[in-house]
DNA sequence: CTCCCTGCAAAATTTTTGCATCAAT
DNA sequence: ATTGATGCAAAAATTTTGCAGGGAG
């Protein structure tokens, strides 16, 4: 599903935006792997490392988490509740949110994204250079419990 | 542009949703709507409205916009910035956001909303309500200064 | 060996909560 | 008169910052 990166991959990466390859780093990274779909907070990232490295600080996940986003190693996904969440999703792709479980499903479809990008293009938007487009889908699942399903 | 609203109707909207037509309720309501499209997060509401009310407090700013929420008199805004904001437009819209300026702005389009709407209503998900989608429109500005516009 | 990064702790921000008083119905 | 809302202040939650020591290149 998510595109495992081996960490020699993700070394290589880190150098290539220039960020030191430090052990923190690596597994903040693994960590937000590990917890996809759930676009964690840093928080929950923090959680997640700790029992394996307690001495991984709190702070430096916030830092990491920024650093990656700053180089694009990472994104932070679009939310209404105010905190900020993480996706090592680059992929363009859609939320299909729950307004009564709070959960965020990602969507992808290749399809859907060409339809409202030339949507956009068409409309020739002045003084402004598009690079993507985010749709989320609100509303609510009939079953809490079951999972969403496309047909 | 926005439809202005007057105390009369607010009043009358609130009751409809359960709550008192306080004092705090109607100017919180009109600070909102005088921050069109700013989406501001509640610290603004409360800095607007100090001058005049200046014994109007921060927390009842807070309760205030949340009690909005819950009763769908307005809307929270989706950020990746992590704040909460809000908007008094109800009617589905989308957002250009320039990542330079970190500015918001509403665009209306019933042509787009249809287009995806429907395009979610042919995938036909199972186990989900679908009420609203939210287009995001992400990039820059060519001349930060400027306005983006529509041909 | 150099510079960037980490951990820690303090501080700054943002948001929520409890409770006595006050105002809308 | 009743009930829900406000203001205030404290607390909780979230995020940022400064700096001394440590580790990657």
């Amino acid at each position: 599903m998510t595109n495992a990166v081996t960490r020699n991959e993700l070394k290589q990466r880190l150098s290539a935006v220039g960020l030191k390859a430090t052990h923190q780093r690596i597994v903040v990274y693994e960590a937000l792997t590990a917890l996809h779909g759930h676009h964690p907070v840093a928080e929950a990232v923090y959680q997640l490392l700790k029992p394996a490295h307690p001495t991984i600080s709190l702070g430096t996940v916030y830092k990491t988490l920024d650093s990656f986003v700053e180089t694009g190693l990472i994104k932070r996904v679009l939310t209404e509740a105010g905190g900020k969440r993480y996706d090592t999703n680059l992929v363009p792709h859609s939320h299909i949110y729950c307004s009564n479980t709070k959960e965020i499903l990602d969507y992808e479809d290749a399809e859907l994204d060409a339809l409202v990008t030339d949507f956009f293009r068409k409309k020739n938007l002045e003084n402004f250079d598009m690079s993507s487009v985010s749709v989320q889908l609100n509303g609510v699942k009939k079953d809490p419990e079951g999972k969403i399903s496309i047909k």
